[in-house]
Order: structure tokens, then C-alpha cells, then sequence
RNA sequence: UGGCUCGUAGCUCAGGGGGAGAGCACUACCCUGACACGGUAGGGGUCCUGGGUUCAAAUCCCAGCGAGCCAACCA
């Protein structure tokens, strides 16, 4: 335990830091029960790639992941918050063949088993990296829980899925056209393909009939793809080509006869309404294709190099065969035109090599089913998606799915579990087969593919908590509470954790809620990129700034639906914020010396019961915008709180009992609320800012344990005081009325001044009378009377509020015109502020549809506004008399 | 092509049918015994434009302009 000491003046985050996290490990206060009586609040970490690095993406993710885990620990729910990585198929690889190939060495060379052990060994040596990085952010996940997509446990989960999807003809394998990347040698996914908007050109190129008279024109983007063409399609409709005698074209450069085949399909107004068709290298020609019986001709190797099909262009590049190519049609007069045209080109997601769609054998899940039970689970509410309008996103992308190939050609990843045996057989099992269970052959070779990462990813939810195997942890755990990403990967993972969820958890959605949250970008809004050297790292900025302050921004610009441009300089803002909570600490543990408790009967002080009911109210208001989502809102009552009510008002009251010796019982009563306030705010703030929290915390006197294991702060029996707020309001009012007299007429802060308040209320001089010694010293007044003489000061400023009016007597402080002019302006303000209500009391249909209560509202408006003017004009004709 | 989001103070943004807000920046004064990473006071807005609904619109609806994002199989 901390001894209560003497703070530094500024906090310093790193020597803070470095203390409590271990702290929390070495106590588990991060484990959670699955037998524990509390109810279940449940969280799975979006798992990072296990190459990644900390940026900033995550440290929003898992800051407000840690807001939620942490607020709800406080208020009695046992929290679940499963920590992993991601094997990362695509990106692992590319990063080991790297490693690899400043070795002088390739994968290859080294054979699948010892490259797999090479990756494993990498992922040893660096895949706690990222793990380390979201401990330092503070994150409260269960490390104990910690799973890693290539585990035994979730390996055999996936085994488990893709054998039952098999089982049940969800999963089939076939000859499609799929997204080629040449670079990784894989097949990827829709997704995995990214369409950018790519400048290429347009080529018309002339086939000609077969029987000799002339030619017809088609329009292509990738001319080099005609040496797969096996026919030229027209719209039926297209009466350009309405008497078309010969129907077979002799097809340029190769000499095959296609035919003229007629489809709907084909746009008349695109191009030249004739579309050459090849459906080994197009998706929709293969669809074409498909439907009118047509050979599909591949005429590209696994490089997008054009194969032996190609005649004379085999061995070439695809981009330079597509140049010989333009080159010989032009050569034989065979290229009418060729124009500049902008088209949507996908790109590998990973390595953003351009894309070739190809013909070829893959594995495939057949997503429609799965979709409709995914769609149904949000229409009906059991997952909500917050914010809501991602919802048709979602509906829209589900409506519109094709199945999803989930083979890959590389080997970092789960090897799909399928034999083939001579015989023709496959074989998907949960064991390793030994036997063809057909023609009980033990030639079998395994399937050399393996599965997209995000297959894995989908059973994410459910095979973290030991899926196939019924658990406790699934018992208690799932559904989660609550899944916290960004929205790039809604599609990527989150549709798919749905499917998967329900299709395997008996219908059971893996999330009661769904939260969206934004993308950080920098300053100027663009995304944060290493290329465009605009990131700012989160590492760094810790570093900097501390944690607390990092994670603080993030959550208090964490709006719902906005993406959040990050600038250092807000972070700096933040730590000022952090600092400020320091400070507030240090003077607290100075003035704790001496008794805290009071003995015998003393009344709370106007400020205590004050400031205790604040808190009430404001930790209910923080709880209330977390358990919304409202992470900008929660942090920001957070911070207006702790900075302009407690540290700015608060500690300025009580500095008079806590120095006044003269009166102990107060002193001590005053030293017991200010520790407990100082203790309430801390654990509002623990959920944003849980190191400086822990430090305080520990350093407060009566605290026991962890501020992690403290209760949220609501208000106690009674501690809710309307009447308390509304008099320190009234005394906070008349502080501020004088403070800017002071201030607008130069009076200089050291010089104390007199001050007369007149009302004609005996409970307002009553509380004013009750309260002379507060407002006297933070208003810095030489004497205060109240109501003493009667009559309006001569030569004063005066300032009208609700109900009183505050004067300054101005002898020999300054001169009378500053007066005149300040007075000015308060009477034009006013005027201005009052001028909408009083056009509306002229308005018969105000009068006569609003409700009662506004129209009450607007005429309390005014007549306050006029009873100030008339205070203020009479002071104005006061002080012109002196000018 | 479809969908979504945004346009409020110099900047970054909250808010959202009935009193225009915050942070930063700015101005003035102040190192007042927690904090200059601080204090007090102050200046600053046609809430993009035009219509509509309403007693009342910055807020809801429509159109336009501008910015951005996502999805997508017209070669």
C-alpha cells in the first residue's frame, strides 16, 4: 500500500504508470468467474494481427472497450474481456518471407513444414508485441484468457465448423472465377479485393465474320484477355444488329472460331453494344458462359503471365502482352479506336497488386442462408448496431452476398481439412483419415490449401471461450454484451461472426450489441498513413503525454458517427486535464493532516452538501452516457465537472474552513467531505484514466484495495440537494457579478473592494447573510453589506441579477465613464438576449398553441430581463450624473 | 450507379423544435500559500443556400451547393 505523502508538483505519468499495471496483473483483478452470482458483462477484443503495432485505431478501440469493462467492474457485473491475436494468414506470411528473403532465402527453399515452424518461431519471438502495447494502454482484458487464432482450441473449432458446413452442403468446392493476387499467389475474397478508381483505356477491336464480310466491333478494358474469348455477345434486343447473316467470328490474333451468342445481359448503350466474351478471366462472362455452354479458356498462369494457351504471348506479363497485343491488332488494321477510360479495378488488400479475376478451383461457403438468419437477428433487435444507421449498411451488403471463397494458396493459416484419395474421393473430416473409406486406399494427399484468416475470426466469439466444448465461460459469457470495432471490417468480421454465432451457437447471436466507433484521422482529416508520415503514434504520445491523457482524448472526442482528427496539441489539452486532477490531489492530501472527524454534531456546510450532491448527479450522468455509448458526453460531464465545479469552485469554498484553526470542528468536518469527494470523483474518472486514478487512490487515506474494486460513486440516501445546488448557484452568481465588475473596470485582483447587495428577498440575504464569508473572499472584498443601508450606493457599479443587485462602490477605483460604457453593454445584451421572447408574447398564435408552460417561461424571461434593465438603467442615470 | 455521413465561433467539434455551447486559439489583468500543464474577466457565430411544415426551425421535410466515406459484375 501507498503511504499518503507529498505529491510532486506535476504528475509524471511514466513512473506511475509503470507501477499499477503490474499491480492489477500480479492481483488478478482483470479475471473473471464464470461462477460468480454477479451478472455476466461480456467482451471480446477485436483480435489484432499478431504482426501488428499499436496505432492508434486500437488504442480508440480498446480505450473505450476498457472505459466500458471498467465502469461496469465498478458497478457489480463480472466482466469478461477476452484478450488474442489473429494469425493474420496473408500479412504473417508476407512478413516472415521478408524476413526470409533478407536471408537470401525463400519459402520455398525451405519446404511447408520448416516454413511453418519458421512463422511459429516468429510469432515467439515477437508475437507478444501487440500484447504488450495494449497492456501499456491499460487495457483489463483476462489475460489469463488469451487465445491466439492457430491455438489447439480454436483450431479445432474451426475444424469442427468447416466439417459440419460440409456436412451439411454449406461449404462445396468448385471452378469459379475468383480475385487472383499474382504478388501473394492466393485467391481472395470480394472483399479482400479493394476497387479503386483506376485510369486505363477503352480498345475497340474489330472480330471478323467468318465468311469474310467485314467485322464486328467490341469494346474491351483488358484486350489481352481475348486469347481466352470463346464468343462475342449482343444484346437481342440491339437493332444494330438486327440482320446479322454470319454468326461465327473468327477471333483476332488466334484464328478460333467463336460464335455470336444473344443475352440480356449485354448493355446497349456501353461501348459498342458487342461485348467479348471470357469466361475464364471475367466474372460476368463466366456467368455468360456458364448459361450458354461455353468453353472457358485460361489462358494465365498463377503470375498473370500469359500461359501456353496464348500462343505466341505465352510467357509474357499480362501488361506486356496486353501491349504486344494492341500492337499486332493495330498492325493488322484491327483496332478501330482506343480512348482514356476511368473504371473501378480491384486491388489485393494486402500487398494492393492489381487483381485478375481467373477461373479456378476453390473452397466456397455458401453464405445465403447464413445471411438471412444474420439479417433476421438485427430486424428483430437481438443485436443492435449502434450507431443505428449502420444497420442498412449491413441489410444491404447481406442482401447482396455471393458465396464466399474461403481457400487460400499460401500456408500460414488452417490447413483445410480435406483428402483426396485416388479414387476420386474427398474425404472431410474431423480426424486425419487414414483410409479412403470408399476404395480403402491409403494414398491420400491433403488438400494444400488453407483457410481465409477471417474464417477463424468469425468463430471469434464462441471459440475463445472453448467452443465445441460446452463451458462454463460459454455458459455464463455468451451471448456478449457488446462487440467494439471500427466499421471498416463491419463485412470482414462482424456479419460473419453473426452467421457463424448463429448458425452454431443454436441460434444464439454472439452480441446483444454492436458498437460502431469512428476512424481516427489526423489533424487535417486525411487517414493516418506511414506513406503520407501523418501518424501519430500512440506510443509515442503515451510516452509524451501518459496514457491517461491518450485515452482521455480519444474517448472525449469519441462522438458517435464523426471521425476524430487527432492532433498532439488536443492530447497536450488532455494532460493539462490529467495534471489539474493531480494538483486537486496534491492540495487535498496536503490539507488531510490533522482529525476528519468532528466530534459531535456540526451541520454540512453549504458547499459540502453542495458538492456532494453534484457528484451524485454527475457520476449517475457518466454511467448513464457509457452504458449509451456516449463516450464524448460521459468524459466530457466528467471533465466539466472535476475542472469547473470541483477544482474551480469547490476547493476555492473550503479553503477558508480548512485553514481556520480557530474553528476545529469545521476543519475536521470540512477535511472528511473533501476526502470523500476527492475519492468519489477519482472512481468517476478510473474508468478513463485508470493509472493516475490507482495512484490516488492508493494514496487516499481510508481506501482499501484497488480502485478497480471500488463501488461507482452514486449518490447515498439523501445526498441529492436541489435546494443546496440552487443556493450555492445563487452565491456562485453574485461571486462571478462582482468578479466581473473587477474585471471590466480594471480594478487590479490584489486590491480588495467594498460591495453592496440589496434584495428585497429575506431568503436570498438570508443565504447571501449565511454565506458573506465565502463570497467576501473569493470575490476579494474589503466589507459586504447586505441590505444594510437600504438605498442604492451613489457612486458604485452595480450588476442586476434574479432577485438582487450587486454594487461596487466606485470612489477613487476608476472612472465613471468605464462604468457607463460596461452598463451599456450589459443593457444591450440583455435586450438582445429578451428580444426573441418578446416577439414572441406579440405573436396570438404563440399565445394560443404553444403550451402553457413555455408561454409561462418566455413571460418569467422577460419580466426577469426588464427588472435587471431597470436596476441597471437606474444605475446608468446614477453614474451619468457624475460624468 | 446506389447508399451513408457531414456543413454551427479563427481551428476542431458537441448539441438539437421554444434561452447559440465546449476545448484550443485570441484580448486584458494576475506567479492570490494545489496547479502558469495555472487563475479571473472578456471579444467572437446570417448555426452552407433556397423552399416547405409549425404558433415557433440552427434543430424536422424537400431541393441545391460543397466535403468525405462505403458498396458495386456495363466490358
Amino acid at each position: 500500500m501507498m503511504e499518503t505523502g507529498k505529491l510532486a508538483k506535476s504528475y509524471e505519468p511514466q513512473e506511475v504508470e509503470a507501477r499499477w499495471y503490474k499491480y492489477w496483473e500480479d492481483n488478478e483483478l482483470f479475471k473473471a468467474d464464470p461462477t460468480s452470482e454477479k451478472p455476466p458483462y461480456s467482451i471480446v477484443i477485436p483480435p489484432p494481427n499478431v504482426t501488428g503495432q499499436l496505432h492508434m485505431g486500437h488504442a480508440l478501440n480498446n480505450t473505450l472497450q476498457d472505459v466500458m469493462c471498467r465502469y461496469r467492474r465498478m458497478t457489480g457485473w463480472e466482466v469478461l474481456w477476452v484478450p488474442g491475436t489473429d494469425h493474420a494468414g496473408i500479412a504473417t506470411q508476407n512478413v516472415v518471407e521478408r524476413q526470409l528473403a533478407a536471408e537470401d532465402t525463400t519459402r520455398h527453399d525451405l519446404g511447408r513444414d520448416q516454413f511453418i515452424e519458421r512463422v511459429w518461431q516468429w510469432r515467439k519471438e515477437y508475437g507478444g508485441r501487440i500484447i504488450n502495447q495494449l497492456k501499456r494502454l491499460g487495457a483489463s482484458c483476462d489475460w489469463s484468457r488469451e487465445r491466439f487464432t492457430m491455438d489447439d482450441g480454436l483450431s479445432k473449432a474451426v475444424r469442427e465448423v468447416f466439417v459440419r458446413l460440409y456436412e451439411e452442403g454449406l461449404i462445396y468446392q468448385g471452378d469459379y472465377i475468383i480475385n487472383w493476387c499474382p504478388r501473394c499467389h492466393t485467391a481472395l475474397s470480394d472483399l479482400e479485393s479493394e476497387h479503386e478508381e483506376t485510369k486505363g483505356g477503352l480498345y475497340h477491336i474489330r472480330y471478323p465474320f467468318k465468311n469474310g464480310k467485314g467485322h464486328i466491333v467490341v469494346a474491351t478494358t483488358r484486350p489481352e484477355t481475348m486469347l481466352g474469348d470463346t464468343a462475342v455477345a449482343i444484346n437481342p434486343e440491339d437493332p444494330r444488329y438486327a440482320d446479322l447473316v454470319d454468326e461465327t467470328l473468327i477471333l483476332p490474333l488466334v484464328g478460333r472460331e467463336i460464335p455470336i451468342i444473344r443475352d440480356g445481359y449485354v448493355a446497349m448503350d456501353f461501348g459498342t453494344g458487342a461485348l467479348k466474351v471470357t469466361p475464364a478471366h471475367d466474372p460476368n462472362d463466366f456467368l455468360i458462359g456458364q448459361k450458354h455452354g461455353l468453353e472457358s479458356i485460361r489462358v494465365m498462369d498463377d503470375d498473370a503471365r500469359i500461359n501456353e494457351l496464348g500462343g505466341p504471348y505465352a510467357g509474357m506479363d499480362r501488361f506486356a502482352a496486353r501491349k504486344k497485343v494492341l500492337a499486332d491488332l493495330e498492325a493488322q488494321g484491327l483496332l478501330e479506336k482506343q480512348e482514356e477510360h476511368m473504371h473501378n479495378v480491384g486491388h489485393c488488400y494486402r500487398c494492393h497488386t492489381m487483381v485478375e479475376p481467373i477461373l479456378s478451383k476453390q473452397w466456397f461457403v455458401k453464405v445465403a442462408p447464413l445471411a438471412d438468419e444474420a439479417t433476421k437477428a438485427v430486424q428483430d433487435g437481438r443485436t443492435k448496431i449502434i450507431p443505428e444507421n449502420w444497420t442498412k449498411t449491413y441489410y444491404e451488403w447481406m442482401d447482396g452476398i455471393r458465396d464466399w471463397c474461403i481457400s487460400r494458396q499460401i500456408w500460414w493459416g488452417h490447413r483445410i481439412p480435406a483428402w483426396y484419395c485416388e479414387c476420386g474421393e474427398v474425404i472431410v473430416s474431423r480426424q486425419d483419415p487414414d483410409k479412403c473409406p470408399v476404395c480403402g486406399s491409403t494414398e491420400l494427399t491433403r488438400e494444400t490449401d488453407v483457410l481465409d484468416t477471417w474464417f477463424s475470426s468469425a468463430l471469434w466469439p464462441f471459440s475463445t471461450m472453448g467452443w465445441p466444448d460446452q463451458t462454463p465461460e460459454l455458459a455464463k459469457f455468451y451471448p456478449t454484451s457488446c462487440l467494439v470495432t471500427a466499421f471498416d471490417i463491419l463485412f470482414f468480421w462482424v456479419a460473419r461472426m453473426m452467421m457463424m454465432g448463429l448458425k452454431f451457437m443454436d441460434g444464439q447471436v454472439p452480441f446483444h450489441d454492436v458498437y460502431i466507433h469512428a476512424l481516427v484521422r489526423d489533424e487535417t482529416g486525411r487517414k493516418m498513413s506511414k506513406s503520407t508520415g501523418n501518424v501519430i503514434d500512440p506510443l509515442v504520445v503515451m510516452d509524451q503525454f501518459g496514457t491517461d491523457a491518450v485515452r482521455f482524448t480519444l474517448a472525449a472526442f469519441a462522438a458517435q458517427g464523426r471521425d476524430i482528427k487527432l492532433s498532439e496539441e488536443r492530447i497536450a489539452g488532455y494532460r493539462n486535464f490529467v495534471n489539474k486532477i493531480w494538483n486537486a490531489a496534491r492540495f487535498t492530501m496536503m490539507n488531510l493532516e490533522g482529525s476528519m472527524e468532528p466530534d459531535g454534531d456540526i451541520e454540512p456546510s453549504l458547499e459540502d452538501r453542495w458538492v456532494l450532491s453534484r457528484l451524485g448527479k454527475v457520476a449517475q450522468e457518466v454511467g448513464k452516457a457509457i452504458d449509451e455509448y456516449r463516450f464524448n458526453e460521459a468524459a466530457g460531464a466528467a471533465y466539466q465537472f472535476a475542472w469547473h465545479e470541483f477544482c474551480d469552485w469547490y476547493l476555492e469554498l473550503i479553503k477558508g474552513a480548512l485553514y481556520n484553526d480557530e474553528e476545529p470542528q469545521r476543519q475536521a468536518a470540512t477535511r472528511k467531505v473533501l476526502a470523500e469527494a476527492l475519492s468519489r470523483l477519482v472512481r468517476i474518472l478510473h474508468p478513463f484514466m485508470p493509472y493516475i486514478t490507482e495512484e490516488l487512490w492508493q494514496r487516499l487515506p481510508g481506501t482499501q484495495g484497488s480502485v478497480m474494486k471500488a463501488d461507482w460513486p452514486l449518490a447515498a440516501e439523501g445526498e441529492i440537494d436541489d435546494e443546496a445546488e440552487a443556493q450555492m448557484q445563487l452565491v456562485m452568481d453574485v461571486i462571478s457579478a462582482v468578479r466581473n465588475i473587477r474585471g471590466e473596470m480594471g480594478i487590479s485582483p490584489g486590491k480588495a473592494v467594498p460591495t453592496v447587495i440589496l434584495t428585497e428577498s429575506t431568503q436570498v440575504e438570508d443565504i447571501l447573510q449565511a454565506q458573506a464569508a465565502h463570497i467576501s473572499s473569493l470575490a476579494r472584498l474589503e466589507r459586504l453589506e447586505i441590505n444594510s443601508g437600504g438605498a442604492a450606493p451613489k457612486k458604485a457599479a452595480g450588476s442586476a441579477l434574479q432577485g438582487l443587485s450587486v454594487y461596487v462602490p466606485l470612489e477613487g477605483l476608476v472612472d465613471f465613464s468605464a462604468e457607463e460604457a460596461r452598463l451599456n453593454k450589459e443593457l444591450a445584451k440583455l435586450e438582445k438576449e429578451i428580444t426573441p421572447s418578446r416577439k414572441k408574447l406579440q405573436n396570438e398564435g404563440f399565445l394560443a398553441k404553444a403550451p402553457a408552460e413555455v408561454v409561462a417561461k418566455e413571460k418569467t424571461k422577460v419580466a426577469e430581463a426588464e427588472n435587471k434593465m431597470q436596476t441597471l438603467q437606474a444605475n446608468l442615470e446614477r453614474i451619468r450624473s457624475f460624468i
